[in-house]
DNA sequence: ACCATCAGAATGAGGGCTCATTCATTTCAC
DNA sequence: GTGAAATGAATGAGCCCTCATTCTGATGGT
């Protein structure tokens, strides 16, 4: 039987491989071997390698999605939906770097050939901060002449850069918690006296 | 006579090669092509192909630095030197697409390789925004609790982000002044009312 | 002015290696 | 016993870099 639960496997080492090496270094041979699997195999699951790295990022950003959109849903307030959004963003970032990383530099190297993926279920995570910002616009909390699009971008950029603190060779010692509130005093009250 | 010419040519082809295909899909043909010379003279002047990469972003980089440094010597009011980067970031990125592309996703891919490389040069770059946030805070313009080293990363996140909007594929017609003020705007003030 | 010599710049064909993918064979579940 | 699943060795396409060779233009001897 082709097993879910194989298939599974092989995600989670391909996550692994490509978090270390990079997809374009990352080897099928490694993958496999990580997932304890023959090369072989991987070709009864996967397309080819380019269909293994966008499976990754679906499984792992979809749940991610799913999980976000449940918290949200016992909070009303677009001011603290934000803050949620910033702290559980950063929270799976710095738990599971394997993610970060191959959202970091995989999602961009591939921006190219991912495009059309991206604009579904990557776009479906954007969509979620700025559909916060609309909400908070409408009751009146955020300043209107904000592009909420614009907006989710910058959030967007700020949390992607800032989750590089966890990523290998830091040392940094900054707390998730420390970070969020910092970024979101800033986004909601800027840094002007 | 091996001529200062010829290197910024290749420099310049592999900019626009390494833009278009990214590193790894860049062919040292493709580069000796465009550059119109023989595949063996890349190697004269430069070592491998990483180290084609490495030249192109010190160059590119070290220039849009030098600018900007020369830019804020005019201006000393920190909130207004603020402005000047973000504008004058966004500016360099639409213009020279080229340069938007090998930061956003080579600066990535390569992070592993290029990290000596990055604390020299590229944060560089960085102390820019963080040397323009302490001198606001010394003179009591920005708040005191926010860390320099943070808000570095959130400012560098964002304009990257954004500055994809004028990447291949975006029909945006956004000028880069209505961005600018957006994210100045946000940045200064805040989203909050 | 002419040519011989030569240093070193430029060339580009192809060696040699690295993988992604395939497929003949084996193993397994029922 | 049969067909699906798994295997991993074999395949071959692709490409970085080398190096034997050619080209260029500067120099100096006559």
């Amino acid at each position: 039987m082709k097993s879910a639960d194989k298939h599974r496997k092989i995600i989670r080492a391909a996550t692994k491989v490509f978090a270390k090496k990079g997809f374009f270094n990352a080897r099928i041979s490694d993958i496999a071997k990580e997932a304890k699997v023959a090369d072989g195999t991987i070709y009864l699951y996967f397309k080819n390698k380019f269909d293994i790295l966008i499976s990754v990022f679906e499984q792992e950003i979809g749940k991610l999605i799913e999980n976000i959109l449940l918290l949200l849903e016992n909070e009303t307030d677009p001011s603290a939906q934000l803050e949620i959004f910033i702290q559980r963003h950063l929270e799976e970032m710095k738990k599971n770097r394997n993610l970060a990383e191959v959202i970091h530099i995989e999602l961009r190297q591939t921006n190219k050939l991912i495009r059309d993926y991206r604009k579904n279920k990557f776009s479906e995570y954007l969509d979620i901060i700025a559909k916060i910002i609309l909400q908070g616009q409408n009751e009146g909390k955020f300043r209107q002449d904000i592009n909420p699009d614009i907006a989710k971008l910058m959030l967007f950029g700020t949390l992607d850069e800032i989750s590089r603190l966890w990523g290998p060779g830091s040392e940094e010692k900054v707390t998730v918690e420390d970070i969020s509130r910092q970024i979101t005093a800033i986004f909601k009250h800027g840094m002007l006296h």
